[in-house]
RNA sequence: GGGCCGUUAGCUCAGCUGGUAGAGCAGGGGACUCUUAAUCCCAAGGUCAUAGGUUCGAUCCCUAUACGGCCCA
C-alpha cells in the first residue's frame, strides 16, 4: 500500500471523530470502553507517602492497582511514561513493552489524554526520581471523546472556565483548591456555631411572601395551588418565628435568591449564614461575628494576616467600630446625622452626585452618603453602627434615639460582609414599619417589603429579645481565597445562555 | 440600562496604513527503553463570533447583534 493511500494520512479526522472511531473499534474488538466499576488498591498520595523513602532507580515487589485520568503521555519508543491523575494527586506509569507485552504496550500507547485508565504493577522509583507503577496490565475505564485544553497554559478563557467548570477543574488544579477552602470554611462555621450551642435549621425556600430583606424576588408558580410563590430573598422572618416558638439559638446556611443584576460581587443565588440568639443584642452579635470570622480564618488558613488583591488585610482583633454618622461626617467634612435638616443632607447628596428620589427621608440620604463616600474606603474590618430606622425596618430602635437602630454592618475591603442588629420584637412598631414599607411599594419601590401578617401574628405571641446576624459566605470565601470575582468561588456561576 | 475592552486552529497566543492568516501545545505519520511543558523529522488543521455596510478587494475600517470581562447606575 502506498503511503498516500493510508487512511490516517490522507483522511485526517478531527479529534472528536478520531476518538469516536477508536471507541467503535474497541467495541467491535470486544473491549468495553465504559466499564462497570474498578478495584483500586491505592491512591496516588497514599503511595507517595508510603514510598517516600524509596531510592531513585530502585524497584519493589509490591503490586498495586491505581486509576485516574490520563493527563500526560511521554513516548520513548519501547518505553512510555503515562501520568494518571486521581482525586488526590498524580502517579506515573512506567510502561515497558517487555513487561506489558507488545499488544498491551500498543494498547497503552493508543490511549488518549483525558481517558480514565487503570493499571496494575509493581511500585518503583525511576532513576530520575519519579515514583511510578510499572504495569503488567493497563485498562481503559472510560473513553474521553473530547481533547483536553493545552497542557502548559491550561484553560484561561473566562467564559469557558465558568460555563464548563468540569474542564476548568481538569485543566487548572488550583481552582479545586479554592473550592476545597470554600467547603472547609462552611464546615468550620458549622462547628463554630455548634460549639456556641446553635441548632442548624431549614426554613422555606419557596415563600408566599418574600421577606427579611429589601430586594426584588424571583417569582414561580405552584400549579396544584394555582398561586404565586417566591424564591426567598432571606430566611430571616422564618428564623425569628422559631424564636417565638422557643428555640433560643438557631442558624441556617443556605441559598437566597435576588432578582438583580449580576456583577463580580453579585450572583442571582448566593449563600448566607443567618443566626438568631434569644437574649442577644447588637453587642453580642458583634462579638460572635468577630469570633466566628477570626476562628474560621485561623482554622482554615492558619493566619489572620491576609492579602486581598495586592493589599494587606489584618483580621486581628479588636476590630474598629464607628457610627455611620461619625463616618459620614468625617468624609463629608461637616457634621451630619439623621437629625440634620433634610435640605442640608440633600445639598450634600447633590454635591456628591447622588440622585435623590421622591419619598426618601433623612435616614435614606445619610445611608446613601455612607455608601457613596465611606463604604469603599473601609479596608480593614470595621463595624459601622447605628443605622437609620428608615432603612432598617426589622431592627430595634436605639434606646436613646428612636430615629436610629441598634444595627451594624461589618465592612472589609470596602464591602459588606455582615449585617446584624438587635431584633425588633415590638409587634406594634413592626406593623408600623411594614406599613411604611408597603406605602413605599405602592409608590413604586419594587424592593420594598410586604406586610407579613403571619409574622406579625407570631410577634404578637411574644418574641424574646434577640440579636440576629447575617454573613455572606461567598464574599467571605472571596476574601479568604483572594478571589476577585464571586464567580471564582461558585462552582457554577450564573451565565447567559450560550450563543 | 450606559461606557470601555475583548471574541483568529481543540487549547494558549501572534498578525494586518485593507491584498482572504502564523507559531507553540494537543491531534496524525515516523524515530527513540529513565521521561517530567521529553526530544527530533514529516504532513495536516481556519466561515478570523454573527449579520450588514464602505471598498476593485475586509480578519483589519464603519454599523448592528450575540456572548464574555471591567467600570458606572
Amino acid at each position: 500500500m502506498a503511503a498516500d493511500e493510508r487512511p490516517d494520512d490522507v483522511q485526517p479526522l478531527d479529534e472528536f471523530a478520531l476518538r469516536r472511531s477508536k471507541l467503535d473499534a474497541l467495541r467491535s474488538a470486544g473491549t468495553e470502553p465504559y466499564v462497570n466499576g474498578f478495584e483500586v488498591t491505592d491512591r496516588s498520595l497514599d503511595l507517595a507517602e508510603r514510598y517516600a523513602d524509596l531510592e531513585p532507580g530502585s524497584e519493589t515487589e509490591d503490586v498495586v492497582t491505581v486509576a485516574g485520568r490520563l493527563v500526560a503521555k511521554r513516548d520513548q519508543g519501547k518505553l512510555a511514561f503515562l501520568v494518571l491523575r486521581d482525586g488526590m494527586g498524580e502517579i506515573q506509569l512506567f510502561v515497558r513493552s517487555n513487561v506489558l507485552g507488545d499488544e498491551g504496550f500498543a494498547f497503552a500507547k493508543d490511549l488518549d489524554l483525558g481517558d480514565w485508565v487503570g493499571a496494575t504493577g509493581v511500585v518503583l522509583r525511576s532513576r530520575r526520581g519519579e515514583l511510578s507503577v510499572q504495569p503488567t496490565e493497563v485498562s481503559l475505564l472510560s473513553k474521553a471523546l473530547r481533547p483536553l485544553p493545552e497542557k502548559y497554559h491550561g484553560l484561561t478563557d473566562t467564559e469557558t472556565r465558568y460555563r464548563q467548570r468540569y474542564v476548568d477543574l481538569i485543566a487548572n488544579p488550583e481552582v479545586r483548591e479554592v473550592f476545597e477552602v470554600r467547603f472547609r470554611v462552611i464546615s468550620a462555621i458549622r462547628r463554630f456555631m455548634e460549639s456556641r450551642g446553635y441548632l442548624e435549621v431549614e426554613t422555606p425556600m419557596l415563600q408566599p411572601i418574600p421577606g427579611g430583606a429589601t430586594a426584588r424576588p424571583f417569582v414561580t408558580h405552584h400549579n396544584a395551588l394555582d398561586m404565586s410563590l417566591y424564591l426567598r430573598i432571606a430566611p430571616e422572618l422564618y428564623l425569628k418565628r422559631l424564636l417565638v416558638g422557643g428555640f433560643e439559638r438557631v442558624y441556617e446556611i443556605n441559598r437566597s435568591f435576588r432578582n438583580e443584576g449580576m456583577s463580580p460581587r453579585h450572583n442571582p443565588e448566593f449563600t448566607m449564614l443567618e443566626a438568631y440568639e434569644a437574649f442577644g443584642d447588637m453587642r453580642s452579635m458583634m462579638e460572635i461575628t468577630e469570633a466566628l470570622i477570626t476562628s474560621v480564618a485561623e482554622e482554615v488558613l492558619g493566619t489572620l494576616d491576609l492579602e486581598y488583591q495586592g493589599k494587606a488585610v489584618s483580621l486581628r482583633s479588636p476590630w474598629r467600630a464607628a457610627t455611620m454618622s461619625e463616618l459620614v461626617s468625617e468624609a463629608a467634612g461637616s457634621a451630619l446625622s439623621v437629625h440634620t435638616p433634610f435640605d442640608e443632607l440633600k445639598a450634600q447628596c447633590d454635591r456628591h452626585e447622588i440622585p435623590v428620589e421622591k419619598g426618601w427621608g433623612a435616614g435614606k440620604l445619610l445611608n446613601e452618603l455612607f455608601e457613596k463616600l465611606v463604604e469603599h474606603t473601609l479596608h480593614e474590618p470595621t463595624f459601622v453602627t447605628l443605622y437609620p430606622a428608615e432603612t432598617s425596618p426589622l431592627a430595634r430602635r436605639n434606646d436613646a434615639d428612636p430615629e436610629l437602630t441598634d444595627r451594624f454592618e461589618l465592612i472589609i475591603t470596602g464591602r459588606e460582609f455582615a449585617n446584624a442588629f438587635s431584633e425588633l420584637i415590638d409587634p406594634v412598631d413592626q406593623r408600623g414599619r411594614f406599613e411604611a414599607q408597603a406605602a413605599a411599594k405602592d409608590a413604586g419601590d419594587v424592593e420594598a417589603m410586604w406586610v407579613d401578617e403571619d409574622y406579625l401574628r407570631a410577634q404578637e405571641h411574644g418574641m424574646p429579645p434577640a440579636g440576629g446576624l447575617g454573613i455572606g459566605i461567598d464574599r467571605l470565601v472571596m476574601l479568604l481565597t483572594d478571589s476577585p470575582s464571586i464567580r471564582d468561588v461558585l462552582l457554577f456561576p450564573h451565565m447567559r445562555p450560550e450563543a
